[in-house]
DNA sequence: GTTTTCATGTAACCCGTTACATGATTCA
DNA sequence: TGAATCATGTAACGGGTTACATGAAAAC
C-alpha cells in the first residue's frame, strides 16, 4: 500500500494542500509549477481525481456559494479538498526519499514542494539526485572519451550539450545543498540547541532578488 | 502507415545503419548516444527488434560465418543488420519533421541522427525547436510574473533554474542554426550554383578541438 | 450572436517499464 | 570455482497520451 508512486497524484495532493481548486485551474497550475518538466493534460487528471475521491484522499465539493451573486448559486464547478487522510497521506509521501524521489521524473515535483518537506528528508533528496548526476556525468565522460573519433559532429555535439547541462544541474545542486546547510547551522543556533529538527517551512535559498 | 513513431524504433535503426550488432551491444550504443536523454532496457528493446524483424527492416544472423576468430573475438549470439527495406523506412523516418521530431521525447534521438538527415529536414526541425522552448521561456516567464508573491522560495527557484535551462538551449540551437546556415552558404560558394540540396553528411558545426 | 475560454469528462491505445527467468562466457 | 559480465528473452502491468465529446460562461 502506498506504494502506487504517481508524479501526478504527488502533484494533486501538494497543490491542493495550499488550498482547494477545481480540475480546470488544477490543470494550470500543475503546468505552471511544474513548467518544463512535466506537462499533464485533462486525460490523466481527471481520473486521477476520480481515482484520489475514491480512496477518500480528497473531497468533491459543489462551487461555493457566489457572495457576488446571492441567488442561484452555479454548481458547475467541482472544488477539490484535501481529506484529513489525504494530508495525512501526502505528509507519509513527502516522507520518503527514495530513488523516485531523485530521478529525472519525481524531482521536479519533491522538490516543488520542498515548503512542505522536513529538512532531512530535502538534504536526502538532493544528495540523492546529485549523485545521480554523477554517475551521469562519470558516463558522459566515458562515452566521449570511449568514442572520440567514430562519431559524427552532431552526436558529438549532443553528447557535449547533455554533459553540460548535467555539470550545470549539479552546480545548482551544490549551491542548494550549502544553502541547506547554512540554514540548518543558523537555525541552530538561532534557537540555542532546543531546536526540532523537523521543522516545516524553513526556506534557506540563496535569496537574490525576484 | 509509417505513423507509429517510436523513439526506440527510430534509435535502433539509425545504430544499424551504421553497423550491424547484436542487441546487448546495441543497447549499450543507445544508452551512451543519447545518453541522459533516455534509456531503454532490454525489455523495451528486444520486443521491438522482434516487431523489426517481422515487418522485414532487419534481420537476424546468427553468429558470424568463420568461427575461427581468435582475436578481436566477438562471438556473437545475434547479429541484426538492416535490410534494404530498412534502410528506405528508415530514410522515410528522417525526411519527416513534425512536432515529433522537436518534442523532449523523440528531438534527441532526431538530432544524433542528423548526419542521415538532409540539410533541409535538420533545418525544419531546429527552428521546430527553438520555437517551441520559445513559447516555453514565455510560459515561464508569465507564470513567474504571476506569482511574484504566493509561492515560495522553492518552487520559485525551480521556475528560474527551469527557465535558465531552457533559455540555455536557446542559445545553443541558435549556434547550431548560424553554423547550419553558414555551412549552408559555404557550400554553395563552393560548388557555384550546380549544388544539390539534398547533400548528406554535411557537418557544419563550430569545430572547436574535441 | 458568435467565438473563446472555461470546465468536465471518457475510451482506447501506446510505448515503455518492472520484475522475472535463463544460460553462456570471461575473469579473479 | 564462483562472481561478474555478456547475452537473450517474456509476462504483466502502468502511467499517461490522444482523440473525442459536451456544455456553460465570458468576451468580442
Amino acid at each position: 500500500m502506498s506504494q502506487r508512486a504517481g508524479v501526478l497524484e504527488l502533484a494533486v495532493l501538494g497543490l491542493l494542500h495550499e488550498n482547494p481548486m477545481h480540475g480546470y485551474e488544477l490543470r494550470k497550475r500543475l503546468n505552471s509549477v511544474l513548467g518544463a518538466f512535466r506537462a499533464f493534460g485533462y486525460g490523466s487528471l481527471y481520473p486521477c481525481l476520480k481515482d484520489l475521491t475514491a480512496r477518500g484522499l480528497i473531497t468533491e465539493e459543489s462551487g461555493p456559494p457566489d457572495p457576488a451573486k446571492p441567488l442561484a448559486g452555479r454548481r458547475s464547478k467541482i472544488v477539490y479538498r484535501l481529506t484529513a487522510d489525504g494530508k495525512e497521506y501526502l505528509q507519509e509521501l513527502l516522507g520518503q526519499s527514495g530513488p523516485a524521489s531523485w530521478e529525472d521524473d519525481g524531482f521536479g515535483v519533491r522538490f516543488a514542494f520542498f515548503g512542505l518537506t522536513r529538512a532531512d528528508v530535502r538534504m536526502r533528496i538532493l544528495e540523492g539526485r546529485r549523485s545521480r548526476l554523477e554517475e551521469r556525468v562519470e558516463a558522459f565522460r566515458a562515452a566521449l572519451a570511449r568514442t572520440r573519433e567514430r562519431v559524427d559532429s552532431y552526436t558529438l555535439e549532443l553528447q557535449k550539450h547533455g554533459l553540460e547541462s548535467v555539470e550545470r544541474e549539479v552546480r545548482w545542486l551544490n549551491e542548494l545543498i550549502a544553502s541547506e546547510r547554512r540554514a540548518d547551522a543558523e537555525s541552530a543556533a538561532e534557537l540555542g540547541d532546543a531546536r526540532e529538527d523537523g521543522a516545516q517551512g524553513r526556506v534557506g535559498l540563496p535569496r537574490r532578488e525576484i
